[in-house]
DNA sequence: AAGTATTTTTAGACTAATCTAAAAATATTT
DNA sequence: AAATATTTTTAGATTAGTCTAAAAATACTT
């Protein structure tokens, strides 16, 4: 059987993102925290992958994702962010709802299914959260983007991703009315508390955590 | 644990289609045909199901669906038949490509998917095959049809539904032009060989076999 | 009603994914 | 560099679902 199981596919999406953060091999540990499991099913799952070249494997030395095992990874983004922009944007969910739903439908198999998803959502470049949805090719589009923190005090943006899409997170935005699109312009940082006041779409005034700030993506204009 | 699994669900939904046909309790053997396994696996998970209060079940006298186990497989299969009417009315699927693919997504476990889904397809009352979908309650809307063999010679019906949804007798019907819709008028009954001459849309003259007359189901107009 | 055939259940083994506890390897501290 | 701490791997057990083969129960025939 040369099939991959649901819980492999986690597995590698899991490996995936922790290289997006990282040059270095990817830790045992690491991948045991990220799929909330013990180190032990860690090293027997990554020499199950090893065994079917999804990931490079050295005892004690961690692991990397082969070429393969990384599109693989890839075809799992997109499956799941083209899921969650058809429950944001067709079904009418709220952008903190979609991750758990969406967790489940990027494991549905058909490439057929997904392609036609694509199409009828008019082939979105970015998900609900502003993270970009690779192309059946596998390849990202990148937008210059920045965080909060490095747009110079006086100067706007328009808000297009988040780096943290947790529940909690995206709820406490919603509260702020930040949401994708939102134009922010700095009005002052204070070193104090390392705290930044914006004005919201010319607005509303608004005092932020550097937790927060560093949280929020924009372009700027 | 309180929750089901994607195997005991693959259980339930078929012990349910075989209890559609038989008022006597479903047999061990019959449910290892539809499910493609062997008597002794249908016997292990029948005790788990039973255990459940999904089934029940004496040794040796075979198995009916509880209160509980019969709303379950009703879920499913609204599941499967919205997720059918999705992919044929907004991804523009063919009729006989939708069955596989809504085996998988018939496990998606939000509830408040499936409504949002159901409203986003406008609370369709069939699917793309003629089935009826039942409402979030459970319940299906009955329709005054009838099998091709019980319309009489010179009348006339409107095609509603297909007994048999696989794909090569509906591959089979898309050749013959008959899709759900099409107006299908009694020619003439050969008693020979039970073959039956009908006239499609009024225009196109065909014959076909008793095996194939069995499987439309018509209203009449 | 006795014997045969069929169906169903039990028994025991297998695989995938997981766990805990212990051993081995690597890293850090003094 | 030795001692200690941490990380990783191994070993052995567990659970869900499956299998085959044999035993038990039921049904069919004559």
């Amino acid at each position: 059987m040369n099939t991959t199981s649901r819980t492999e596919e986690n597995y590698l999406k899991a490996i995936f993102q922790l290289c997006e953060r990282s040059e270095e091999p990817i830790a045992t540990n690491a991948i045991a925290h990220a799929m909330k499991t013990s180190a032990a099913s860690v090293t027997d799952m990554i020499k199950k992958l090893s065994k079917k070249e999804l990931v490079h494997y050295q005892k004690h030395k961690g692991v990397r994702l082969t070429d393969n095992g990384s599109s693989m990874a890839t075809n799992l983004v997109r499956k799941h962010r083209l899921w969650e922009t058809f429950l944001v944007n067709k079904l009418n969910f709220s952008w903190e709802e979609v991750h758990e739903i969406a967790e489940e439908l990027e494991h549905i198999p058909s490439k057929k299914l997904i392609d036609r998803l694509d199409d009828f959502l008019g082939n979105p470049k970015f998900d609900p959260h502003g993270d970009p949805i690779p192309d059946a090719e596998g390849n990202f589009t990148f937008r210059k983007q920045i965080s909060l923190p490095e747009l110079a005090e006086g100067a706007e943006g328009i808000l297009v991703g988040v780096q943290d899409d947790t529940m909690p997170f995206l709820q406490y935005l919603n509260k702020l009315n930040l949401t994708l699109g939102t134009k922010i312009k700095i009005v002052e940082r204070f070193p104090y508390d390392e705290s930044t006041k914006i004005v919201i779409n010319g607005a509303q005034e608004q005092i932020l955590t550097n937790k927060v700030c560093l949280n929020l993506f924009v372009k700027t204009v």
